[in-house]
DNA sequence: GTGAGATAACTTGACGAACAATTTTCGGGA
DNA sequence: TCCCGAAAATTGTTCGTCAAGTTATCTCAC
Protein backbone atom coordinates (compact mmCIF):
# COMPACT_ATOMS: atom_id res chain seq x y z
CA UNK A 1 0.00 0.00 0.00
CA UNK A 2 1.62 3.48 -1.20
CA UNK A 3 1.00 6.61 0.74
CA UNK A 4 -2.15 8.83 -0.63
CA UNK A 5 -1.12 12.36 -1.96
CA UNK A 6 -3.21 15.05 -1.98
CA UNK A 7 -3.18 16.75 -5.13
CA UNK A 8 -5.52 19.43 -6.62
CA UNK A 9 -5.68 20.59 -10.22
CA UNK A 10 -5.22 23.87 -11.66
CA UNK A 11 -9.08 24.10 -12.12
CA UNK A 12 -10.25 23.24 -8.24
CA UNK A 13 -7.74 24.98 -7.22
CA UNK A 14 -8.95 27.59 -9.39
CA UNK A 15 -12.42 27.01 -7.62
CA UNK A 16 -11.02 26.90 -4.46
CA UNK A 17 -9.26 30.42 -4.63
CA UNK A 18 -12.01 32.61 -6.12
CA UNK A 19 -14.22 31.10 -3.70
CA UNK A 20 -12.48 33.06 -1.00
CA UNK A 21 -11.59 36.00 -2.17
CA UNK A 22 -15.93 36.40 -3.25
CA UNK A 23 -16.86 35.27 0.23
CA UNK A 24 -13.52 37.70 1.24
CA UNK A 25 -15.67 40.75 -0.08
CA UNK A 26 -12.35 41.10 -2.52
CA UNK A 27 -14.30 40.22 -5.12
CA UNK A 28 -16.89 43.01 -4.43
CA UNK A 29 -20.50 42.79 -5.72
CA UNK A 30 -21.42 43.90 -8.73
CA UNK A 31 -18.32 43.74 -10.67
CA UNK A 32 -18.28 41.65 -13.43
CA UNK A 33 -16.01 38.67 -13.26
CA UNK A 34 -15.15 38.43 -17.00
CA UNK A 35 -13.52 34.48 -18.43
CA UNK A 36 -11.06 36.83 -20.01
CA UNK A 37 -9.92 38.73 -16.67
CA UNK A 38 -9.89 35.52 -14.78
CA UNK A 39 -7.53 34.03 -17.33
CA UNK A 40 -5.19 36.80 -17.03
CA UNK A 41 -5.25 37.28 -13.65
CA UNK A 42 -4.29 33.57 -13.02
CA UNK A 43 -2.49 32.78 -16.37
CA UNK A 44 -4.89 30.22 -17.20
CA UNK A 45 -6.81 29.69 -20.06
CA UNK A 46 -10.25 31.15 -20.95
CA UNK A 47 -11.70 27.72 -20.75
CA UNK A 48 -10.41 26.72 -17.03
CA UNK A 49 -11.23 30.21 -15.95
CA UNK A 50 -14.99 29.65 -18.01
CA UNK A 51 -15.11 26.01 -15.85
CA UNK A 52 -14.79 27.86 -12.99
CA UNK A 53 -17.15 30.41 -13.71
CA UNK A 54 -19.49 28.12 -13.95
CA UNK A 55 -18.54 25.71 -10.98
CA UNK A 56 -19.08 29.07 -8.77
CA UNK A 57 -22.53 30.20 -10.68
CA UNK A 58 -23.88 26.91 -9.49
CA UNK A 59 -23.16 27.27 -6.40
CA UNK A 60 -24.69 30.46 -5.99
CA UNK A 61 -21.61 32.60 -5.80
CA UNK A 62 -21.65 33.93 -9.32
CA UNK A 63 -24.85 35.16 -11.42
CA UNK A 64 -24.74 34.99 -15.35
CA UNK A 65 -26.65 35.53 -17.88
CA UNK A 66 -26.19 34.02 -21.65
CA UNK A 67 -23.38 36.25 -23.16
CA UNK A 68 -23.15 38.42 -20.01
CA UNK A 69 -20.27 38.45 -18.12
CA UNK A 70 -20.87 37.28 -14.41
CA UNK A 71 -20.70 39.20 -11.11
CA UNK A 72 -20.93 38.74 -7.13
CA UNK A 73 -24.50 39.01 -6.76
CA UNK A 74 -25.84 41.94 -5.07
CA UNK A 75 -27.13 41.45 -1.18
CA UNK A 76 -31.41 42.58 -0.98
CA UNK A 77 -33.82 41.81 1.14
CA UNK A 78 -35.93 39.17 -1.16
CA UNK A 79 -32.33 37.26 -1.25
CA UNK A 80 -32.04 37.00 2.17
CA UNK A 81 -35.22 35.91 3.22
CA UNK A 82 -35.42 33.28 0.81
CA UNK A 83 -31.91 32.16 1.87
CA UNK A 84 -32.65 32.31 6.06
CA UNK A 85 -35.74 30.43 5.02
CA UNK A 86 -34.19 27.70 3.15
CA UNK A 87 -31.40 27.77 5.67
CA UNK A 88 -34.28 27.24 8.62
CA UNK A 89 -36.03 24.11 7.53
CA UNK A 90 -32.80 22.73 7.33
CA UNK A 91 -31.44 23.10 10.52
CA UNK A 92 -34.27 23.03 12.74
CA UNK A 93 -35.12 19.54 11.64
CA UNK A 94 -31.50 19.09 12.17
CA UNK A 95 -31.32 20.19 15.85
CA UNK A 96 -34.89 18.31 16.20
CA UNK A 97 -33.02 15.25 14.98
CA UNK A 98 -29.55 15.80 17.16
CA UNK A 99 -31.82 16.52 20.48
CA UNK A 100 -33.71 13.25 19.83
CA UNK A 101 -30.43 11.12 19.68
CA UNK A 102 -28.57 13.67 22.96
CA UNK A 103 -26.15 13.70 19.55
CA UNK A 104 -23.27 16.35 20.43
CA UNK A 105 -19.95 15.34 19.28
CA UNK A 106 -16.74 16.76 20.20
CA UNK A 107 -16.25 18.66 17.06
CA UNK A 108 -19.40 20.44 17.46
CA UNK A 109 -18.74 21.81 21.12
CA UNK A 110 -15.13 22.33 20.37
CA UNK A 111 -16.49 24.46 17.77
CA UNK A 112 -18.68 26.33 20.18
CA UNK A 113 -15.51 26.84 22.72
CA UNK A 114 -14.10 28.32 19.50
CA UNK A 115 -16.57 31.27 18.48
CA UNK A 116 -16.47 31.72 22.55
CA UNK A 117 -12.86 32.89 22.57
CA UNK A 118 -13.25 34.56 19.18
CA UNK A 119 -16.05 36.81 20.80
CA UNK A 120 -13.93 38.66 23.03
CA UNK A 121 -11.95 40.12 19.97
CA UNK A 122 -13.56 42.09 17.05
CA UNK A 123 -12.24 40.43 13.86
CA UNK A 124 -15.44 40.07 12.40
CA UNK A 125 -14.58 37.91 9.33
CA UNK A 126 -13.02 35.97 12.18
CA UNK A 127 -16.29 35.94 14.50
CA UNK A 128 -18.72 35.04 10.91
CA UNK A 129 -15.91 32.17 10.32
CA UNK A 130 -16.19 30.62 13.60
CA UNK A 131 -20.32 31.04 13.37
CA UNK A 132 -20.31 29.07 10.29
CA UNK A 133 -18.11 26.60 11.67
CA UNK A 134 -20.06 26.17 14.38
CA UNK A 135 -23.59 25.37 12.72
CA UNK A 136 -21.71 23.30 10.42
CA UNK A 137 -20.38 21.24 12.69
CA UNK A 138 -24.05 20.39 14.33
CA UNK A 139 -25.01 19.48 10.54
CA UNK A 140 -22.31 17.29 9.96
CA UNK A 141 -23.03 15.43 13.32
CA UNK A 142 -25.60 14.14 11.44
CA UNK A 143 -22.95 12.30 9.26
CA UNK A 144 -25.42 12.66 5.90
CA UNK A 145 -23.25 13.60 2.68
CA UNK A 146 -26.28 14.91 0.95
CA UNK A 147 -27.65 16.98 4.00
CA UNK A 148 -24.20 18.70 4.34
CA UNK A 149 -23.76 19.25 0.64
CA UNK A 150 -27.16 21.04 0.42
CA UNK A 151 -26.36 23.29 3.53
CA UNK A 152 -23.07 24.19 3.05
CA UNK A 153 -24.22 26.05 -0.21
CA UNK A 154 -26.98 27.96 1.49
CA UNK A 155 -24.63 28.81 4.23
CA UNK A 156 -21.80 29.91 1.70
CA UNK A 157 -24.47 32.19 -0.04
CA UNK A 158 -25.09 33.61 3.23
CA UNK A 159 -21.58 34.01 4.09
CA UNK A 160 -21.85 35.91 0.96
CA UNK A 161 -24.18 38.50 2.40
CA UNK A 162 -22.37 39.08 5.55
CA UNK A 163 -19.29 39.59 4.00
CA UNK A 164 -20.99 42.27 2.09
CA UNK A 165 -22.00 44.18 5.56
CA UNK A 166 -18.92 42.91 7.16
CA UNK A 167 -18.47 46.77 8.38
CA UNK A 168 -21.34 46.77 10.34
CA UNK A 169 -21.25 45.44 13.60
CA UNK A 170 -24.62 43.98 13.31
CA UNK A 171 -23.18 41.45 15.77
CA UNK A 172 -23.31 41.15 19.16
CA UNK A 173 -20.92 38.42 19.96
CA UNK A 174 -21.46 37.63 23.65
CA UNK A 175 -25.38 37.22 22.57
CA UNK A 176 -24.66 35.01 19.88
CA UNK A 177 -22.51 32.67 21.76
CA UNK A 178 -25.50 32.50 24.52
CA UNK A 179 -27.85 31.27 21.86
CA UNK A 180 -25.59 28.87 20.67
CA UNK A 181 -25.06 27.36 24.54
CA UNK A 182 -29.18 27.21 24.55
CA UNK A 183 -29.01 25.15 21.46
CA UNK A 184 -26.26 23.17 23.08
CA UNK A 185 -28.32 22.72 26.02
CA UNK A 186 -31.62 21.60 24.62
CA UNK A 187 -30.10 18.75 22.58
CA UNK A 188 -28.03 17.64 25.46
CA UNK A 189 -31.23 17.60 27.14
CA UNK A 190 -32.84 15.60 24.69
CA UNK A 191 -35.89 18.63 24.42
CA UNK A 192 -37.30 18.19 20.67
CA UNK A 193 -39.35 20.75 20.72
CA UNK A 194 -36.56 23.06 22.23
CA UNK A 195 -33.80 22.25 20.23
CA UNK A 196 -36.12 23.49 17.16
CA UNK A 197 -37.32 26.31 18.85
CA UNK A 198 -34.30 28.00 19.67
CA UNK A 199 -32.58 27.26 16.78
CA UNK A 200 -35.37 28.94 14.68
CA UNK A 201 -35.20 31.84 16.96
CA UNK A 202 -31.32 31.95 16.79
CA UNK A 203 -31.58 32.18 13.01
CA UNK A 204 -34.97 34.71 12.94
CA UNK A 205 -32.69 36.53 15.25
CA UNK A 206 -29.55 36.77 12.69
CA UNK A 207 -32.38 37.37 9.74
CA UNK A 208 -33.88 40.79 11.62
CA UNK A 209 -30.20 42.03 12.02
CA UNK A 210 -28.89 41.76 8.75
CA UNK A 211 -32.88 42.86 7.26
CA UNK A 212 -32.55 45.81 9.25
CA UNK A 213 -28.91 47.11 8.50
CA UNK A 214 -30.08 46.49 4.94
CA UNK A 215 -32.59 48.86 5.13
CA UNK A 216 -31.01 51.10 7.45
CA UNK B 1 -41.74 45.44 -25.13
CA UNK B 2 -40.83 42.88 -27.24
CA UNK B 3 -41.85 39.01 -26.89
CA UNK B 4 -39.83 37.22 -25.04
CA UNK B 5 -38.03 33.84 -26.64
CA UNK B 6 -36.91 31.11 -24.65
CA UNK B 7 -33.72 29.86 -26.17
CA UNK B 8 -31.49 27.08 -25.22
CA UNK B 9 -27.72 27.00 -25.77
CA UNK B 10 -26.22 23.81 -27.03
CA UNK B 11 -24.82 22.95 -23.68
CA UNK B 12 -27.94 23.21 -21.77
CA UNK B 13 -29.54 20.82 -24.02
CA UNK B 14 -26.74 18.90 -23.88
CA UNK B 15 -27.62 18.22 -20.11
CA UNK B 16 -31.41 17.99 -20.33
CA UNK B 17 -30.98 15.68 -22.56
CA UNK B 18 -28.32 13.36 -20.56
CA UNK B 19 -30.03 13.91 -17.36
CA UNK B 20 -33.19 12.42 -19.23
CA UNK B 21 -31.78 9.83 -20.43
CA UNK B 22 -29.79 8.82 -17.25
CA UNK B 23 -32.97 9.08 -15.57
CA UNK B 24 -34.63 6.96 -17.77
CA UNK B 25 -32.33 4.49 -16.96
CA UNK B 26 -31.05 4.33 -20.60
CA UNK B 27 -27.82 5.36 -19.21
CA UNK B 28 -27.28 2.13 -17.36
CA UNK B 29 -25.31 2.44 -13.93
CA UNK B 30 -21.82 1.49 -14.10
CA UNK B 31 -21.03 1.88 -18.18
CA UNK B 32 -18.39 4.50 -18.80
CA UNK B 33 -19.63 8.29 -20.02
CA UNK B 34 -16.43 9.24 -21.61
CA UNK B 35 -16.22 12.93 -22.69
CA UNK B 36 -15.20 11.39 -26.29
CA UNK B 37 -18.28 9.53 -26.66
CA UNK B 38 -20.89 11.89 -25.67
CA UNK B 39 -19.02 14.14 -28.25
CA UNK B 40 -19.10 11.99 -31.13
CA UNK B 41 -22.82 10.74 -29.99
CA UNK B 42 -24.31 14.19 -30.06
CA UNK B 43 -21.66 15.69 -32.58
CA UNK B 44 -21.00 18.14 -30.17
CA UNK B 45 -16.94 19.33 -29.16
CA UNK B 46 -15.20 17.06 -26.67
CA UNK B 47 -14.97 20.62 -24.40
CA UNK B 48 -18.87 21.26 -24.39
CA UNK B 49 -19.00 17.21 -23.53
CA UNK B 50 -16.75 17.54 -20.64
CA UNK B 51 -18.66 20.96 -19.49
CA UNK B 52 -22.23 18.65 -19.29
CA UNK B 53 -20.76 15.93 -17.37
CA UNK B 54 -19.15 18.20 -15.11
CA UNK B 55 -22.46 19.92 -14.62
CA UNK B 56 -24.42 16.22 -13.94
CA UNK B 57 -21.22 15.44 -11.54
CA UNK B 58 -22.30 18.10 -9.36
CA UNK B 59 -25.83 17.18 -9.20
CA UNK B 60 -24.47 13.72 -8.19
CA UNK B 61 -26.11 12.05 -11.25
CA UNK B 62 -22.84 11.15 -12.46
CA UNK B 63 -19.56 10.43 -10.34
CA UNK B 64 -15.99 10.69 -11.42
CA UNK B 65 -12.73 11.10 -9.97
CA UNK B 66 -9.62 12.43 -11.74
CA UNK B 67 -8.78 11.18 -14.89
CA UNK B 68 -11.42 8.24 -14.74
CA UNK B 69 -14.49 8.39 -16.83
CA UNK B 70 -17.27 9.73 -15.56
CA UNK B 71 -20.30 7.17 -14.69
CA UNK B 72 -24.14 6.67 -13.36
CA UNK B 73 -23.56 5.80 -9.98
CA UNK B 74 -24.46 2.51 -8.52
CA UNK B 75 -27.27 1.89 -6.51
CA UNK B 76 -26.44 0.72 -2.99
CA UNK B 77 -27.70 0.91 0.94
CA UNK B 78 -25.55 3.75 2.26
CA UNK B 79 -26.96 5.96 -0.44
CA UNK B 80 -30.58 5.23 -0.51
CA UNK B 81 -30.31 5.74 3.73
CA UNK B 82 -28.66 9.09 2.82
CA UNK B 83 -30.67 10.34 0.03
CA UNK B 84 -33.61 9.66 2.17
CA UNK B 85 -32.40 11.23 5.60
CA UNK B 86 -31.43 14.67 3.61
CA UNK B 87 -34.67 14.18 1.92
CA UNK B 88 -36.86 13.74 5.07
CA UNK B 89 -35.31 16.24 7.05
CA UNK B 90 -36.21 18.87 4.29
CA UNK B 91 -39.72 17.46 3.65
CA UNK B 92 -41.53 16.49 7.23
CA UNK B 93 -40.10 20.41 8.17
CA UNK B 94 -41.80 21.57 5.05
CA UNK B 95 -45.13 19.72 5.36
CA UNK B 96 -45.40 21.29 8.99
CA UNK B 97 -44.71 24.26 7.83
CA UNK B 98 -47.53 23.62 5.18
CA UNK B 99 -49.49 22.70 7.93
CA UNK B 100 -48.86 25.57 9.79
CA UNK B 101 -49.95 27.54 6.98
CA UNK B 102 -52.52 25.28 5.77
CA UNK B 103 -51.48 26.61 2.47
CA UNK B 104 -52.08 23.34 -0.39
CA UNK B 105 -51.92 25.31 -3.99
CA UNK B 106 -54.32 24.19 -6.86
CA UNK B 107 -50.82 22.63 -8.05
CA UNK B 108 -50.44 20.47 -5.24
CA UNK B 109 -54.30 19.34 -5.49
CA UNK B 110 -53.93 18.67 -9.03
CA UNK B 111 -50.10 16.49 -8.94
CA UNK B 112 -52.41 14.75 -6.28
CA UNK B 113 -55.36 13.94 -8.87
CA UNK B 114 -52.67 13.11 -11.51
CA UNK B 115 -50.97 10.85 -9.57
CA UNK B 116 -54.20 9.28 -8.48
CA UNK B 117 -55.61 8.62 -12.19
CA UNK B 118 -51.93 7.31 -12.97
CA UNK B 119 -52.01 4.58 -10.39
CA UNK B 120 -54.73 3.07 -12.06
CA UNK B 121 -52.71 1.78 -14.67
CA UNK B 122 -49.57 0.82 -14.29
CA UNK B 123 -46.96 1.92 -16.07
CA UNK B 124 -44.03 2.38 -13.43
CA UNK B 125 -42.03 5.40 -14.87
CA UNK B 126 -45.08 7.51 -15.39
CA UNK B 127 -45.80 6.66 -11.95
CA UNK B 128 -42.34 7.41 -10.44
CA UNK B 129 -42.69 10.66 -12.35
CA UNK B 130 -45.95 11.63 -10.71
CA UNK B 131 -45.03 11.00 -7.40
CA UNK B 132 -41.77 13.24 -7.78
CA UNK B 133 -44.29 16.12 -9.36
CA UNK B 134 -46.40 15.58 -6.07
CA UNK B 135 -43.80 16.24 -3.97
CA UNK B 136 -42.15 18.50 -5.79
CA UNK B 137 -45.28 20.62 -5.94
CA UNK B 138 -45.82 20.18 -1.95
CA UNK B 139 -42.21 21.73 -1.66
CA UNK B 140 -42.87 24.49 -4.34
CA UNK B 141 -45.69 25.60 -2.66
CA UNK B 142 -42.89 27.14 -0.01
CA UNK B 143 -41.85 29.37 -3.34
CA UNK B 144 -38.28 29.51 -1.75
CA UNK B 145 -36.12 28.91 -4.69
CA UNK B 146 -33.41 27.78 -2.97
CA UNK B 147 -35.01 25.57 -0.55
CA UNK B 148 -37.11 24.29 -3.93
CA UNK B 149 -33.49 23.64 -5.59
CA UNK B 150 -32.44 21.76 -2.83
CA UNK B 151 -34.53 19.05 -2.85
CA UNK B 152 -34.71 18.82 -6.39
CA UNK B 153 -31.14 17.76 -6.05
CA UNK B 154 -32.04 15.52 -3.91
CA UNK B 155 -35.19 13.78 -5.64
CA UNK B 156 -33.36 13.62 -9.02
CA UNK B 157 -30.65 11.42 -7.55
CA UNK B 158 -33.91 9.55 -5.86
CA UNK B 159 -35.03 8.79 -9.20
CA UNK B 160 -32.17 7.32 -10.09
CA UNK B 161 -32.56 4.68 -7.80
CA UNK B 162 -36.06 4.26 -8.56
CA UNK B 163 -35.08 3.58 -11.84
CA UNK B 164 -32.55 1.04 -10.94
CA UNK B 165 -35.47 -1.07 -10.12
CA UNK B 166 -37.77 0.20 -11.96
CA UNK B 167 -38.32 -4.07 -13.24
CA UNK B 168 -39.92 -4.36 -9.22
CA UNK B 169 -43.52 -3.61 -8.46
CA UNK B 170 -42.30 -2.20 -5.44
CA UNK B 171 -45.02 0.20 -5.32
CA UNK B 172 -48.39 -0.01 -4.62
CA UNK B 173 -49.89 2.49 -5.82
CA UNK B 174 -53.19 2.78 -4.23
CA UNK B 175 -51.56 2.94 -0.68
CA UNK B 176 -48.80 5.54 -1.65
CA UNK B 177 -52.27 7.35 -3.28
CA UNK B 178 -53.73 6.80 0.40
CA UNK B 179 -50.63 7.97 2.17
CA UNK B 180 -50.40 11.54 0.43
CA UNK B 181 -54.00 11.61 1.14
CA UNK B 182 -53.50 11.34 4.62
CA UNK B 183 -50.55 14.52 4.09
CA UNK B 184 -52.88 16.36 2.59
CA UNK B 185 -55.13 15.90 4.74
CA UNK B 186 -53.21 17.27 7.59
CA UNK B 187 -51.97 20.16 6.11
CA UNK B 188 -55.69 21.00 5.74
CA UNK B 189 -56.76 20.67 9.18
CA UNK B 190 -53.59 22.43 10.38
CA UNK B 191 -52.15 19.54 11.82
CA UNK B 192 -48.86 20.76 12.11
CA UNK B 193 -46.90 17.32 14.22
CA UNK B 194 -49.23 14.95 12.37
CA UNK B 195 -48.44 16.69 9.10
CA UNK B 196 -44.24 16.28 9.83
CA UNK B 197 -45.23 12.46 11.16
CA UNK B 198 -47.48 11.37 8.29
CA UNK B 199 -44.66 12.45 5.79
CA UNK B 200 -42.00 11.10 7.62
CA UNK B 201 -43.92 7.59 7.62
CA UNK B 202 -44.52 7.73 3.71
CA UNK B 203 -40.90 8.21 3.33
CA UNK B 204 -39.13 6.01 5.52
CA UNK B 205 -41.71 3.36 3.82
CA UNK B 206 -40.69 4.19 0.63
CA UNK B 207 -36.88 3.48 2.27
CA UNK B 208 -38.24 0.11 3.43
CA UNK B 209 -39.00 -0.90 0.29
CA UNK B 210 -36.01 0.13 -1.71
CA UNK B 211 -33.90 -1.59 0.75
CA UNK B 212 -35.84 -4.43 1.16
CA UNK B 213 -35.60 -4.87 -2.62
CA UNK B 214 -31.84 -3.98 -2.85
CA UNK B 215 -30.94 -7.10 -0.24
CA UNK B 216 -33.76 -9.39 -1.58
C1' DG C 1 -28.24 69.95 -26.94
C1' DT C 2 -30.70 65.66 -27.46
C1' DG C 3 -32.36 61.39 -29.02
C1' DA C 4 -32.15 57.61 -32.36
C1' DG C 5 -29.67 54.69 -35.07
C1' DA C 6 -25.41 52.81 -36.90
C1' DT C 7 -20.93 51.27 -35.58
C1' DA C 8 -17.26 49.47 -32.93
C1' DA C 9 -15.53 47.03 -28.90
C1' DC C 10 -16.22 43.61 -25.62
C1' DT C 11 -17.78 39.16 -24.00
C1' DT C 12 -19.47 34.65 -24.12
C1' DG C 13 -20.70 30.19 -26.89
C1' DA C 14 -18.77 26.64 -29.37
C1' DC C 15 -15.39 24.32 -32.09
C1' DG C 16 -10.95 22.02 -33.51
C1' DA C 17 -6.42 20.66 -32.68
C1' DA C 18 -2.73 19.69 -29.83
C1' DC C 19 0.22 17.99 -25.92
C1' DA C 20 0.96 16.37 -21.13
C1' DA C 21 -0.38 13.50 -17.34
C1' DT C 22 -2.70 9.61 -15.77
C1' DT C 23 -5.28 5.43 -15.96
C1' DT C 24 -6.43 1.22 -18.15
C1' DT C 25 -5.55 -2.53 -21.18
C1' DC C 26 -2.95 -5.97 -23.13
C1' DG C 27 0.72 -8.94 -24.42
C1' DG C 28 4.96 -11.25 -23.33
C1' DG C 29 8.30 -13.25 -20.24
C1' DA C 30 9.61 -15.51 -15.74
C1' DT D 1 -0.20 -18.16 -13.26
C1' DC D 2 1.53 -13.78 -12.15
C1' DC D 3 4.05 -9.67 -12.86
C1' DC D 4 5.87 -6.04 -15.66
C1' DG D 5 6.32 -2.90 -19.39
C1' DA D 6 4.50 -0.97 -23.66
C1' DA D 7 0.52 0.69 -26.01
C1' DA D 8 -4.04 2.60 -26.00
C1' DA D 9 -7.51 5.27 -23.95
C1' DT D 10 -9.01 9.14 -21.26
C1' DT D 11 -8.84 13.30 -18.90
C1' DG D 12 -6.46 18.02 -17.85
C1' DT D 13 -5.13 22.05 -19.94
C1' DT D 14 -3.80 25.23 -23.45
C1' DC D 15 -4.07 27.90 -27.86
C1' DG D 16 -6.37 29.85 -31.68
C1' DT D 17 -10.53 30.80 -34.22
C1' DC D 18 -15.09 32.13 -35.49
C1' DA D 19 -19.94 33.18 -34.54
C1' DA D 20 -23.40 35.37 -31.86
C1' DG D 21 -25.00 38.45 -28.52
C1' DT D 22 -24.34 42.57 -25.39
C1' DT D 23 -22.56 47.06 -24.18
C1' DA D 24 -20.52 51.33 -25.20
C1' DT D 25 -19.55 54.94 -28.48
C1' DC D 26 -20.13 57.93 -31.97
C1' DT D 27 -22.42 60.34 -35.49
C1' DC D 28 -26.13 62.69 -37.54
C1' DA D 29 -30.52 64.57 -38.03
C1' DC D 30 -33.74 67.29 -35.50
Amino acid sequence: MSIQLVTQSVGDALVTSLRERILADEITAGTAVTEASVATEYKVARQTAKAAIERLVGEGLLERTAHRSARVPMLDEARVRDLYFARGVIEVRAYELLAGRRLLTPEALTAHEAFRECSTNSDVAALVQADVAFHRALIDSLESDRLSRAHSVIINEIRLCLAQVQNAHLLAPAEIAEEHQTIIAAIRDGDVPGAGQVGLEHLEHAERNLLAHLRG
